[in-house]
DNA sequence: AAGAAGAGCAACCGAATTGTTGCCTTTTTA
DNA sequence: TAAAAAGGCAACAATTCGGTTGCTCTTCTT
């Protein structure tokens, strides 16, 4: 998995708010991770089959239930990449500040 | 602009090309980051526009060229929704340790 | 054994996304 | 001043998304 497919999936409202719940919580149910969203449990099983494929998400059924966890493997991931952009960032500008202050004063 | 929105403008592979690009230098005209993306620069512009909108990018016209360069806040932002998902997941996780701990050994 | 609970699957629909082509405007520069 | 460079804008097509309804299946529970 790509990590902009990691990013795709947490770029919704729903699967976020879910995410955000099962961050709280161990596992969940799929029914009760449905509730409250204001979509049908079906809408809500998309989403989680999104998360899942992202790997942010993993489901692990038992008997007639489904449990859902978060995965914080795929979260890190994203993370450090963002954390990455920002160190590519400051490196370059603190590259531009020491070669100013190199510049002889410009008057 | 909502964090899901900042995820969803970093979650397609073209944009976080452009994204990274753009960490590593200070800005480049619209055409320069169009180039080597393998689709035209009007397809190009749509990316561009949907990072301007989630205001991980400033657009800045001077003359005949549009100046686009990375806005750190928004990707700040996304950084610190992961690291407190991340952070609520770790006091779970202590608080079930303690329990467990706490418990008396079962057998 | 019957009903309820939890969930899967497929079809369908409207809206949004992604990318294209074609053409126009403005600003440099040779 | 004419050509080239940079870019804007609109229309169009294909695809994907987000959500729904309807039905079935399996597994608990009483």
């Amino acid at each position: 998995m790509a990590v902009a497919d990691v990013f795709r999936a947490l770029g919704d409202p729903i699967r976020l708010e879910m995410v955000q719940r099962l961050s709280r919580s161990r596992r969940q149910k799929i029914a009760a991770l449905s509730n409250g969203l204001g979509i049908t449990r079906q809408g809500a099983r998309r989403h989680l089959q999104v998360l899942a494929d992202a790997e942010l998400v993993r489901l692990e059924p038992s008997g007639r239930d489904v449990w859902v966890e978060l995965d914080p493997i795929s979260l890190d991931r994203a993370r450090g990449f963002i954390a990455e952009l920002e160190r590519q960032w400051d490196v370059r500008l603190e590259a531009l500040k020491r070669s100013i202050e190199g510049e002889p004063p410009s008057e």
